[in-house]
DNA sequence: TCGATGTACATAGGTTTTCTACATAGGTGA
DNA sequence: TCACCTATGTAGAAAACCTATGTACATCGA
């Protein structure tokens, strides 16, 4: 009640980690951090929903995972798009546009 | 599989029903015909998803029911916006826009 | 008059997704 | 050495939605 949970929509973390993926390989703390970034704050990724994702994206064929070295840090999984990915990303923007575009004119039916 | 199948978002369900129930006192079955031709046939609410819907919010005292005659058809339920729904309304049409704009930036990133 | 169709409400059962909370571990700087 | 940041992961629970099914009344056409 204090403060805006920032909960996200079912549906639109699978297409949010696509879009952030598809700028090239990171790894998902990365991710979250892009995420949080690119949308000013408010979309705030929890790990405990962005593994599961990463890992069902990965097992749906989406993405494909490697472990390399994170800068100096420690090991860590740097996904990128497959080509099923790519795919499943254009569609996945253009059902978000068809979606947000029609709650829209509901909005100001 | 075959066909795109319209899913609603979780959590925009709510915000669609308050929104249609401001225009007026609307029954159950009335407010899914209204959200799919406001929305050019994009959003179609499912009665399983519509009537738990309706209950929940009258739950919370967003809605408030009565049963009346429905033109020459059968008795229906028509629901009004309570002075709690009109503001859960208000609000969760901000949460919208705060929402689907952190989406847009993402996704123009 | 009988059946099909449209209106209208409702519940049961299942799936998916997300959240909270917890657990682990390596590297860095004070 | 201790705290903090990076980084991955799982378990358990809650929420919301969908499919499928059931009821009932009214109307219209054959």
């Amino acid at each position: 009640m204090a403060d805006k949970k920032a909960e996200l929509l079912q549906g639109t973390l699978d297409l949010l980690i696509l879009k952030t993926v598809a700028h090239g390989p990171i790894h998902g703390y990365g991710i979250a951090q892009r995420i949080l970034v690119a949308s000013r704050e408010v979309l705030q990724v929890q790990q405990g929903s962005l593994y599961p994702a990463l890992h069902r994206l990965e097992r749906k064929g989406l993405l494909k995972a490697e472990w390399k070295q994170s800068g100096s840090g420690p090991m860590a999984k740097f996904y990128s798009l497959t080509a099923k990915g790519r795919k499943q990303l254009q569609e996945e923007m253009a059902q978000w546009h068809r979606y947000a575009g029609a709650v829209a004119l509901v909005l100001e039916s």
